[in-house]
RNA sequence: UCCUCAGUAGCUCAGUUGGUCAGAGCACCUGACUGUUAAUCAGGGGGUCCUAGGUUCAAGUCCUAGCUGGGGAGCCA
């Protein structure tokens, strides 16, 4: 009995019976006791008591042992089997997008290089530049930041299709909401408009939250008791109500008439900041809000332009908490304007023939969003670090495990 | 990347205006006790005060730089 240390591995065999002691309904009356394995309790990082989400990071290979991330992993599984449930039930095709990609023109953000040259002494051509010509693939690459290009590509051929796979930014980002390594959901539907692609986005969250709350209730439980007493109230809040739909343009004249300073000026040809997305959420509207039709000068290349030359089809998601959980838009369908925006933000033209020929052959109207997974998860169990919501986060100067 | 706070025992932290400041709780070890649930009682071991410089008679404490972590911001999902 000496060897049973707190993390030992054992094997019980018994019947299990109505236990009289507290908190606890059952309890097995051992008649055999087999010891796997030993734990030294000197050096055995983990206690039968509380620990700091810090330290256990710094763990990360044994804090799944915890009941908080049991919980939190077992609630990731939960969400990422309903979010491929949600979308089979309704016809759309699960397509797999590449994780090395040979574009740099999604425009997402700095780009992890993917190369097998010996990086001290890489191929050179006759005017000194690295030649890539040499190199596995004969032509510089990264890994993906999004699977959405592609993703257009299936829609427009397969009707309805969803990516789920794992995106690479290389910003250097160091805040609770980033990951240089995280999974992104990004359905991409033929024939659908903006308002379409809202009431997708509306209601895929809306099962997701309903799912969990109905196969992942004690791990909710949980949570809710010891991460965040508000959690379930505020999924229920969520799942209750509609979220509300506003054109920028009213976004910014809500701005302006609130009575309050703004760290960052409020002004039409501005984006959003973090201060006025909590505002409008949490303050103003106390409900998730979708905000449609920004600026085009402040959003991608490939958002479907409004007669109003100034505006595009544009949609984010707005949560209370985490801020942008989705971004999401109507597509440009018409090619000229599409290959015109993409001149005037000097794009490589011509690294996107394949994306272009969607337009140039038999083009339609199409909508689609990207949600951040663990951003979701977040969402789903009231952590507040990203960090802790995926098994083996990967963040600036940290690849451990 | 910027701003800000922090780094002291395995963990969570206290440490006053620079001068008995090497401390507590938990954990661990020993013993007692026990229908216990983060048990209880008694005793014990355990420290590069993040690192490197500097100021000073004297630095855990003040200064500089770096590293690591938290929070906020930017970038974004």
């Amino acid at each position: 009995m000496k060897d049973i240390t707190t993390g030992a591995s054992l094997g019980v065999t018994g019947t299990m019976e109505a236990s009289q002691g507290k908190g606890q309904s059952v309890e097995i009356l051992a008649s055999d006791l087999v010891l796997y394995g030993k734990c030294d309790p000197d050096t055995y990082p983990l206690q039968k008591k509380g620990h700091s989400m810090e330290f256990l990071r710094e763990i990360a290979h044994l804090r799944f042992r915890t009941n908080t991330f049991g919980a939190v992993m077992r609630i990731r599984h939960a969400l990422a089997f309903a979010i491929h449930k949600y979308y089979n039930d309704r016809g759309f095709f699960y397509l797999h997008t590449p994780i090395i990609t040979g574009s740099d023109a999604e425009g997402a953000g700095e780009m992890f290089h993917v190369t097998t040259f010996d990086l001290k002494n890489p191929p050179r051509t006759e005017s000194g530049e690295i030649d890539y010509d040499k190199d596995f693939f004969a032509k510089p690459t990264n890994l993906t930041v999004s699977g959405q290009l592609e993703g257009e590509l299936g829609a427009l051929s397969l009707g309805e299709i969803y990516t789920f796979g794992p995106t690479f930014r290389a910003e250097n980002s160091n805040t609770p909401r980033h990951l240089a390594e995280f999974w992104m959901i990004e359905p991409e539907m033929a024939f659908w408009d903006l308002n379409d692609n809202m009431d997708l986005a509306e209601d895929f969250l809306k099962y997701l939250i309903r799912y969990t709350l109905d196969n992942c209730r004690e791990d909710l439980d949980f949570l809710n008791k010891m991460i965040d007493n508000g959690l379930i109230e505020r999924l229920e809040f969520v799942l209750g109500n509609s979220f509300i739909r506003l054109p920028y343009t009213e976004a910014i004249k809500i701005l302006e008439a609130a009575d309050r300073k703004w760290e960052y000026q409020v002004g039409w040809w501005r984006d959003l900041q973090a201060e006025h997305e909590r505002y409008l959420v949490e303050v103003h509207f106390r409900c998730p809000v979708i905000l449609t039709d920004y600026p085009k000068t402040i959003k991608a290349f490939y958002m479907k332009q409004n007669d109003d030359g100034l505006t595009v089809r544009a949609m984010d998601v707005l949560f209370p908490g985490i801020g942008e959980i989705i971004g999401g838009s109507q597509r440009e369908e018409d090619l000229d304007k599409l290959t015109q925006r993409i001149t005037e933000l000097n794009l490589p033209l011509k690294d996107l023939w394949w994306y272009l020929d969607t337009r140039r052959f038999g083009t339609a109207p199409h909508s689609g969003f990207g949600l951040g997974f663990e951003r979701l998860v977040l969402f789903m169990t009231g952590m507040s670090n990203i960090r802790d919501v995926i098994p083996f986060p990967r963040t600036p100067r940290n690849a451990e495990f």
